[in-house]
DNA sequence: ATTCGCTATTTTATCTATAAAATGGAGTGG
DNA sequence: CCACTCCATTTTATAGATAAAATAGCGAAT
């Protein structure tokens, strides 16, 4: 169990199971046991329930007295739920960092979104999508909000990775590239506009019918 | 050391911490002792451990790794996050309340309101300001976004309790008049707008002039 | 006076063991 | 077949002990 020399045995844990529950190793209602994933990691119980209570702070599980721990199952009112919510912060959050956005960070910002074109697969596509969207929001300096908003993205994440990676192909995004022109020209209503709307957008539906109509946060 | 057959012991301290926390009896800053926390509640340090990730998670508290835990500080920067926060997620929380409020449930907000108002003390007074707002919010059915809130509001009955209880006094609260009206006359928009505005503005500067300039969210 | 090194003490993180609660299965009766 | 009871087993929650890391205090060197 190779650890970083600052990172605790319970942090450990944590982080290697919220990545298990992300990418869809760990499936959503699946029961997760203490006693077995203490041996999983040669641990004892103690660090993997501190693990559980941090995983439940990420909403990323569900617990319940004396019955254990599950994986937080998601369903479409929940991933509604989730994009509305980021439309809502991220929002907020571009609002307040606009101020502090230099054309060096716009730069960095559109080499994210550059990046995230590029990508073949839907992992690598949540990852650079998400640096995009941090770098953007992190000049806002509102440490709860940025808390709360990375633990919306992870749930995203999961609904992408674990609901709709067959419907996901590479793409331009072409919403990207109008917040950053919106910032670019000193629109900041235009720029909070856009990127609550593209948080909140549906994924290609024209190309995939199948896709279930209803607000999926997919594709932002 | 009472508590529930159904609550454990980490779920009874941090309930009880909690309660000190927001109270202000644990104040801002104040190291959490893991053992002598133990030693208080006849628990060992493991249940004490549990609680604190728990109180994490409602931003009550914060940790280092083996430096321990402090009661979460506040200051005017994040007094103004709250309230922001609060400010964008109420006004979306009763956006998608509305089509499910009742005159039932609106006449029960207004006796909630109504008991405010008759409130003598503060503590009493945030109790029941939070019930108000929580009687509006709660049919919106969206369970991430109202705990969420829960966590601000929590975070504000500490700002409330623990800086400006001496400011405070009784009043009638026209602003929650003011959302019922909205309500009652079908403009969501008025009433979303009203709560935004509520929950972010200032106290009552013109009877304590000494009361910093700073949007605190202390009288929403 | 300040900085560094060393050591003792304290505090945090985790272990092993155990108690309490939940679960599952078998048997009985209607 | 279903509901209930009982008991064995499993799982969760926690106690007490211990190891690891951090802190505090003292003395020596500059």
């Amino acid at each position: 169990m190779t650890r970083e020399p600052e990172e605790t045995v319970a942090s450990k844990i944590t982080r290697i199971l919220a990545e298990r529950i992300v990418s869809g190793a760990l499936a959503p209602g699946e029961k997760l046991r203490q006693d077995h994933i203490a041996a999983e990691f040669g641990a004892s119980h103690v660090p993997v329930r501190e693990a559980f209570r941090r995983l439940e702070a990420q909403g990323l599980a569900v617990s319940e007295p004396r019955r254990g721990v599950r994986v937080a199952a998601f369903d479409p009112a929940e991933m509604r739920e989730v994009a509305e919510m980021r439309s809502a912060l991220e929002a907020l959050a571009l609002r307040h960092a606009v101020p502090h956005l230099t054309p060096a960070m716009l730069a960095e910002a559109e080499r994210a979104a550059d990046a995230a074109d590029r990508c073949r697969d839907i992992r690598s596509w949540e990852a650079a999508n998400r640096r995009f969207h941090r770098l953007l929001l992190a000049p806002c300096g509102m440490p709860r909000l940025l808390r709360t908003i990375d633990d919306l993205h992870a749930a995203s994440a999961r609904f992408l990775v674990g609901g709709s990676a067959a419907a996901w192909e590479p793409r331009v995004d072409v919403e990207h590239r109008a917040i950053l022109a919106a910032l670019r020209r000193g629109d900041a209503d235009a720029a909070c506009a856009t990127l609550a709307r593209h948080v909140k957008r549906i994924g290609p539906l024209p190309r995939r019918a199948r896709v279930e109509q209803g607000g999926y946060p997919l594709f932002g």
